[in-house]
DNA sequence: TTGCCATATGTTATCGCTAACACAAAACTA
DNA sequence: TAGTTTTGTGTTAGCGATAACATATGGCAA
């Protein structure tokens, strides 16, 4: 691959003439320049961007660290961040932690080692509160998204969590149900504990009992609703409506149900964070959720991103919350 | 951020010895190391990737583009890539083409500005000759998957397109269909010309009159099936089974059905290729498929640019074609 | 005509690292 | 004991680009 000193020579020029041919800096004359671009063509030039990066101290690349590529919340936030990202000429790197302290870990260093200029992370956990640390101690801008991390003070990108789940616990409550049961993600991430809170103080607002054994933590490695749906289903009285605190619990929480041949919304009615679309569209029933603008969360994070990159320093780490639209559909059924 | 001469000096030794202790290359005595080691911990010293990929010209990355990273086939791809490509320790970057010519062309470039040392690529259709030709005139590893660009010669991992349609088709056949429609994917996709061709074989070779009428090419770019559902099922005598020919045109077909309120399988049989897991679980019905091994799609392509990385020159491009599974589930339905 | 500025191009140093070679000193071999 | 090998470390050059400065024109105002 041939390199600009090569195309300098066949030009008949400095290796500077090319690359202010390249970045259209400086002067060039219009002839010298077409000769520079002809010979660039013929030779297939392609500048490399290594030692761009390296003399420039800056790779125009981002990171984007999230649990789980797959969850159409986090795909979503992906496109946000790139498309976000290209309108500032920067790349975008996607990494995937599987919900792994370790592997969120191994991607922090990489993005250390790549000098990327920015990151976007979804914190596996809490335990994420050492890879973030490290992250900072190196002063690259950073914003948490979608989740945040006890005792690390960042830009922020949240949901309204709490207000998210009080409405679709209101929801229920006004269509008559009292026996209403939550099935939460790990309780080391922050929005399962917002929302389980949001849940909670709507019942009490409503004058509702709040019962230990109607609430379910999910975790993010099985498979299937497993145990617990057999036991949500065996309390006394039996619930009449689950809240799930995200799709990933849902698609468990409406698998479990349609094995068990119980009917939504007839026999219990659900309602549920986030979507499952696209791929599944064809989910039946639709579920009554709390959406979250997923795109926004990725857009949104780029930009605090550019904030800190151009900018001048910025002392106060910001936070931003973004409202979810209650949006009822079949799911969470009809009055009772 | 620190750099290899400040550890260098501070630890009163050559960077070169910091080299050493980094690469574990060449004698360092024992001593040295530790001190080494110890003010590299200090300073909180991190080599700086692009600098060691710009002398030693490889950067241990890899670049996968895909069409859609929210399908789940191309999810389980990306999986299989990561875990095989951190296995011989290089990194994966991750490029989502939309199906878009354009935003293909420019992941390329970026790959090439990137210096990336091999690649993977699942084209977005036969236009996508001039990307592969532009990588191809640099020489850098290159494998296609999934979808074979016509007039391209390259390393090849396909699934057998042919074998699975026939499956397919032949089960519905065997089930007493005699009116068998095919829903497929833009025919500029050599999956989805091969799974026609697989479909149209099997119909004649039962003695099943093929009709034009009976096939209808969906589009990735809309969201529904739009009008082709209605005339599909407009058709006299109307069909008894739809082949869609992969998950997305599936999703499309089921929840058209669905809106028109055609059950699946009582009125009309399906089977399809590919899976809808993890998110669509809560499909239903679960549909009878041709299921393709995505995961090693992914990890054999890598195998295939390690060898070609590392390896002697091969001359010959490769052909791998793997073989899907038929699974039988309740979307097809029972005997007629 | 002098001086200044815009234009056009080149030279040198540097980004952070490692390959290749050089050179001691220590350890072994004959 | 002299010669060879192993061990340990340093020096120099270069990967491919750009920043900063240097230099050389020509044009134009004063």
């Amino acid at each position: 691959m041939s390199n600009i000193n090569e195309v300098a020579k066949r030009a008949k020029v400095s290796p500077m003439t090319v690359s202010r041919v390249l970045n259209q800096s400086g002067y060039v004359k219009e002839e010298t320049r077409q000769r520079v671009l002809a010979v660039m063509e013929e030779m297939n030039y392609v500048p490399n961007q290594l030692a761009r990066s390296l003399v420039k101290q800056k790779s125009m690349t981002l990171a984007l660290i999230v649990p789980d590529i797959t969850n159409p919340f986090f795909t979503t936030v992906a496109r946000g961040t790139e498309d976000m990202a290209r309108k500032s000429g920067y790349r975008v790197i996607f990494c995937n932690s599987d919900d792994d302290f370790l592997k969120e870990q191994e991607y922090t260093e990489m993005c250390l080692l790549l000098r990327v200029d920015g990151i976007i992370m979804a914190a596996s956990g809490d335990r994420s509160k050492a890879n973030l640390e490290r992250l900072k101690k190196f002063n690259i801008p950073l914003v948490c998204i979608d989740r945040e991390v006890k005792g690390i003070d960042t830009d922020l990108i949240v949901g309204d969590s709490l207000a998210g789940a009080r409405a679709l616990t209101q929801h229920l409550i006004d269509l008559g149900h009292r026996h209403i049961a939550m099935v939460t993600g790990p309780l080391s991430i922050s929005t399962s504990r917002e929302r389980l809170q949001g849940y909670k103080e709507t019942l009490r607002q409503n004058g509702i009992d709040y019962r230990d054994d109607y609430v379910k933590e999910a975790s993010y490695n099985q498979q299937t609703s497993g145990q617990y749906l057999d036991d949500l289903l065996a309390s006394t009285p039996r619930p009449t409506a689950i809240f799930t605190a995200n799709n990933f619990v849902a698609a468990q929480v409406v698998r479990g149900l349609r094995e068990r041949q119980i009917r939504v919304p007839e026999d219990l009615a659900i309602v549920t964070f986030d979507e499952m679309e696209p791929y599944c569209a064809v989910a039946e029933p639709l579920l009554t959720s709390a959406l979250q603008h997923a795109y926004n969360f990725g857009s949104l994070a780029v930009q605090l991103l550019m904030e800190r990159i151009d900018g001048v320093p910025i002392a106060q780490p910001r936070r931003i919350v973004l409202n979810p639209d209650i949006v009822i559909r079949r799911s969470s059924g009809e009055k009772l």
